[in-house]
DNA sequence: TGCCTAATTGGCACTATAGCCAAATAGACA
DNA sequence: TGTCTATTTGGCTATAGTGCCAATTAGGCA
């Protein structure tokens, strides 16, 4: 692998990274529908308020997501909706996962 | 955020999580267009090839890869090609991404 | 100005991941 | 059977990611 694909892969890995996380697909997934302030984030997931902001960090350096601020808070929005269709490959990635367990016991 | 909430984002994040890795993104790019003996992809990747072993039992116990022995050697394949489309929106991200950075020189 | 609320940042402990080397396993084939 | 090759697994160290608390920043409003 020669440096400059290197250099690609790191750079989407940046991007896959940033969605690696339970906490911040769930995110991802509430922007798609509307975009939220940190406090109603912070609520949905029952975290800290700090756990859930760094998340929303690493979600925005990823380049994914982009934050408004309206008077005291933080809207989050979804930049990227196309990331949306990735969820439905990985829904049928866990569907044929199931059906080969499934298989297994039959 | 409710348990089987929960469980569905925690599920979705081990699927993202075994592509969260710039050498498993080449691996899944390679298999992407012919399957691949764990010698020929040690030799493509430039690591050690219990590196790259392991790299693909992570990317198998995700469902993402299959592999079948030949002989002596084991090939891989891709099995969710559905992924590709994911990697197109990744690019898109680092497009606009690269464009925003551009316009802050401009 | 001073106080209140929303959010971010710093710091720390804990856990998970990565990559190498060495050892073990599994076939092929003389 | 014994040896060779391809691959996997174990074990270790180093590095990165996570989440909480505490402290700080930033804006609204009396």
């Amino acid at each position: 692998m020669n440096r400059s694909t290197q250099a690609l892969f790191e750079a989407r890995a940046r991007i896959v990274k940033a969605l690696a996380h339970p906490t911040r697909l769930f995110i991802v997934d509430r922007l798609s529908k509307e975009s939220t302030c940190v406090c109603e984030l912070t609520r949905l997931v029952g975290a800290d308020m700090s756990t859930v902001s760094k998340h929303l960090s690493v979600l925005k350096s990823a380049g994914i997501v982009s934050d408004e601020k309206r008077g005291l808070q933080v809207f989050y929005r979804l930049k990227t909706p196309c990331i949306l269709n990735f969820f439905s490959c990985v829904e049928g990635v866990l569907k044929a996962n199931a059906s080969e367990q499934a298989s297994l016991v039959r």
